[in-house]
DNA sequence: TGTGTCTTTTAGTATGACCAAACTACTCAA
DNA sequence: TTGAGTAGTTTGGTCATACTAAAAGACACA
């Protein structure tokens, strides 16, 4: 199909001809507009063929592109489904590029850094903000990872869940959202480095001074404290990094 | 959080027999080792097809993909190019999904507290960090917006300009791809609302103030001038957002 | 050295075919 | 009646081929 009369696309630049990227626009707009719902089917691939007027080849191609780009999954032999659209989603459609860009030298510390500041405002509005439910899920998750002490891995965990305590406070979606991203990318790098009891009790006793600092109400402690436990995590860590890694 | 291609089940394969996740998982690899360099265009589809022993359908599916998920970029009918694999380019790829979130009800408000969130440990930073190149840069920054006042468009530029400062300072190449998506994806909306010399004015004042505290090393008063600041900012657009956005 | 034209190559698209997995409907036994 | 097993149908994944228009390259010409 050559579609020389371009209904309503008044042809603005060349270089957008591809016909999939119509095909993906029109579907972009069922989803957004709530004509195609979550978790339903997109109409099956000869469906769309028949009713569209384009060839299959298009449609595959821009059923790929919805796929890659978030907005429907297409599981492997089953009909695309629309995906839920949240910022977890988006986080999950960069792991490639992020993955690409761990490899370069200095880049896992300059994501890292990015965290040491986000936590920083974090624990600071915690020590301001928190209420008695948050303060509680913090002593329970210092409580857990106290326990933990003992087991590397279920130590890992809880110390995840300490953290993102902090993530949540906000009452902000996006935030917990960012915590997952950073364990998604970061952790792959931090299983490299071997646990032990000592360490663990370290890091359990940052935990604890950030738990007590927010519990004093003193926002300047707490993110000292938690630059302290951070920077000691990355000492800890980029010695089990490649040089070129760091 | 299924469909990422890199490793998540320790029991390996589900029914992965895409023949394209392979051939994609392969040019990830030359890419990540440099075999394939930046800039450096991929391999015709034809020629693809006879050293790999694959079809074109699947070729072309992988291209798709990789150009997707941003590691190449495929201009119409050009031969697909290494791309540049940085931190905007991370949060270009996500344009798609973020505009479908921001049309949820609530999503923009979410977004716009996680920028005054980090934006709050910036001037906290500057506050005690900047350098006199800094606190230079701020100071032109601010002159060049006051000079915009009478210039609604050209003080929208200028007050950018103004807080892009603040995201550079800490020499952090995550921190300007942050201000520039949230600038690419809050902006459409902030455009809504009519500006005048008025609102300029008094946010001319805010970024004066703003300045000011990082000049006398005052993180605290930095911090609280800026969300004055943002949530002024706020009140102000919110109005002009259609109820179902806020 | 730069420019316009011709030829070759290649990406974009369409079509048809085939296979295997998923889906559907039906049968049959408990 | 119901549940499981089964055969036929649908559909996604892949391949092969063909055609078109645009890009790339070759080449003569000024």
């Amino acid at each position: 199909m050559k579609n020389s009369t371009s209904f309503d696309c008044p042809d603005e630049n060349m270089k957008n001809s591809r016909a999939a990227d119509e095909l993906i626009r029109h579907f972009v707009e069922l989803i957004n507009t709530g004509q195609l719902k979550e978790g339903e089917p997109l109409p099956t691939e000869r469906k769309i063929v028949e009713t569209l007027g384009v060839s299959r080849t298009v449609v595959r191609e821009a059923i790929l592109s919805l796929a890659n780009k978030g907005l429907v999954e297409a599981r492997h032999r089953y009909r695309p489904v629309v995906r839920k659209s949240d910022f977890d989603a988006a986080f999950d459609t960069i792991n490639d590029v992020v993955s690409r860009i761990l490899v370069e030298p200095g880049s896992i510390k300059y994501l890292y850094d990015t965290r040491v500041l986000i936590e920083s405002i974090l624990v600071r509005r915690a020590a301001t903000d928190a209420t008695k439910e948050d303060i509680l899920a913090l002593k329970q998750a210092l409580a857990n990872n106290s326990e933990a002490i003992g087991d590397s891995e279920l130590f890992y965990q809880t110390d995840m869940a300490f953290h993102s305590i902090l993530y949540q406070i906000p009452q902000n979606p996006v935030m917990p959202a960012i915590h997952r991203a950073y364990t998604a990318w970061l952790s792959p790098r931090w299983l490299l480095m071997p646990s032990n009891e000592e360490k663990n009790q370290t890091n359990f006793e940052a935990h604890r001074k950030i738990y007590e600092a927010i519990l004093m109400r003193d926002p300047d402690s707490a993110e000292e404290r938690l630059c302290e436990h951070l920077t000691y995590a990355w000492n800890q860590v980029k010695d089990y990094l490649n040089d070129d890694q760091i």
